[in-house]
DNA sequence: TCTGGGGTCCTAGGACCC
DNA sequence: TCTGGGGTCCTAGGACCC
């Protein structure tokens, strides 16, 4: 049996600043991102303030309405990352199966450890994390077999809780007493989806047969029947093998809708540069430029191009800013997004390892259409020989470990 | 005065190459 | 001249997460 844990920081951003700040404590607050005033939302709301309705995610002119006193508090993205260091180097001393979910989420997964030590390192967790970032930060840990059953379990008690949920029995106990999309995946899409087909519970959910899930939701319906009886077979994916990022984006939604041609132009330098800044910190190039647009009724519409691989905001401008013509109905809008993905490193060990592959492709392509030709063993053995300086350096491919690093 | 901004993953079809 | 089938790249679109 697995041992998966999923700790989950309660209200984090609020937290820290309560933490920081004792005026804040014990009060209504949200925490903001940029702007305080107009089409912006909270990122946090602390515990006090969800107590009144206001949920993270909440517009900020709704979080007065239903919240007058609540305190506003301009976010501060380097402290938080601060203390998520500190948060994960606790984590990382009890196993080195640690996937970090988010800033304020990760799974621990603990090989030959049962429940009950499960159960003590979450309490003993809870404690170093109080000690080392403060008496108000406080965690919510589920304890399950899987990371679906670790989550959902963590989602149980808040703040400062801890759930175990230990074999399918129950699981499938409190999935029966949870919403639909109160699991990890499964969204508002789902949902209403499920609701039309009548199945507005777990567990109606568990009593369809899977070639009808199948048929509506096609690889996915799988997952879903594995859902519905508190099965998952996802891996906790360690951090130290997690990918480079895949695609780097802003967007924007302006302070008001516009159908200014300048106006828009001009957000569209600043988001393509913001990119573009953001590629050469990393080293990266891109070459898949995406454009996204949202009109005042929220309806959206959006393309994507290629470009040769840059990391030039020009490029990613004008790539964007001609797809966003092609898409734009010239009605006021409300949004803009710009993404590059398609990423790749700009290292140039890394661009001749890639020859090196390509090269190799190549040969490997036509050895095998000589062999296929004439015959195995003859003419391997020519080619072969011609290939010998090159099989000389290990292949990176052939370790993940390697390639990753 | 409804609904931000950062991402990831999956599917499917068409183009093109071998 | 009429074909199969595998693989890759590109684009569109949908769904999900925090």
């Amino acid at each position: 049996m697995r041992v998966v844990l999923h700790i989950d920081l309660n209200s984090y951003f609020a937290t820290i600043e309560q933490q920081a700040n004792p005026r804040l404590r014990g009060k209504p607050i949200g925490v903001t991102g940029g702007d305080r005033m107009g089409r912006t939302v909270l990122g946090t709301a602390s515990v006090e303030a969800k107590k009144l309705g206001v949920k993270t995610g909440t517009p900020i002119w709704k979080a007065k309405a239903l919240c007058p006193e609540i305190i506003l508090v301009q976010g501060d993205s380097d402290k938080y990352l601060e203390c998520t260091k500190k948060f994960l180097n606790i984590l990382k001393d009890y196993s080195p199966s640690l996937e970090v979910f988010s800033i304020d989420e990760s799974f621990l997964e603990l090989p030959n450890a049962s429940f009950e030590q499960a159960i003590e390192i979450g309490i003993e967790m809870k404690k170093r994390i109080k000690l080392k970032l403060g008496e108000w930060v406080t965690c919510s840990i589920g304890i399950s077999y899987n990371k679906l059953m670790a989550k959902l379990a963590s989602d149980i008690q808040k703040p400062d809780g801890l759930i175990v949920i230990e074999d399918t029995e129950a699981a499938m106990w409190i999935l029966d007493r949870r919403e639909l999309d109160d699991v990890c995946g499964i969204g508002y899409g789902i949902k209403s989806r499920l609701y039309k087909m009548g199945v507005r519970d777990f567990k109606t959910l568990r009593k369809m047969p899977l070639e009808s899930l199948t048929s509506s939701f096609k690889s996915y319906g799988l997952v879903l029947y594995n859902m519905s009886r508190g099965i998952d077979y996802n891996l906790v994916n360690p951090f130290y093998e997690k990918p480079e990022v895949k695609s780097i984006g802003h967007r924007h939604t302006l302070s008001y809708n516009t159908a200014d041609p300048d106006k828009i132009r001009q957000v569209f330098y600043k988001l393509t540069e913001l990119i573009a800044r953001r590629l050469r910190a990393k080293k990266l190039i891109g070459k898949t430029v995406s454009c996204w647009v949202r009109s005042a009724d929220m309806s959206g519409e959006g393309k994507q191009s290629t470009i040769d691989f840059s990391d030039d905001g020009l490029d990613i401008f004008n790539a964007s800013w001609k797809i966003f013509l092609e898409v734009w109905d010239r009605t006021p809008i409300r949004l803009i997004g710009v993404t590059i993905s398609n990423l790749k490193s700009k290292n140039p060990s890394n661009v001749t390892f890639l020859e090196d592959k390509l090269k190799q492709d190549k040969i490997i392509k036509s050895i095998d259409k000589i062999n296929n030709k004439y015959g195995e063993f003859m003419l391997k053995r020519g080619v072969l020989l011609k290939v010998q300086p090159m099989s000389r350096k290990p292949n990176p491919y052939l370790s993940d470990r390697r390639f990753k690093i």
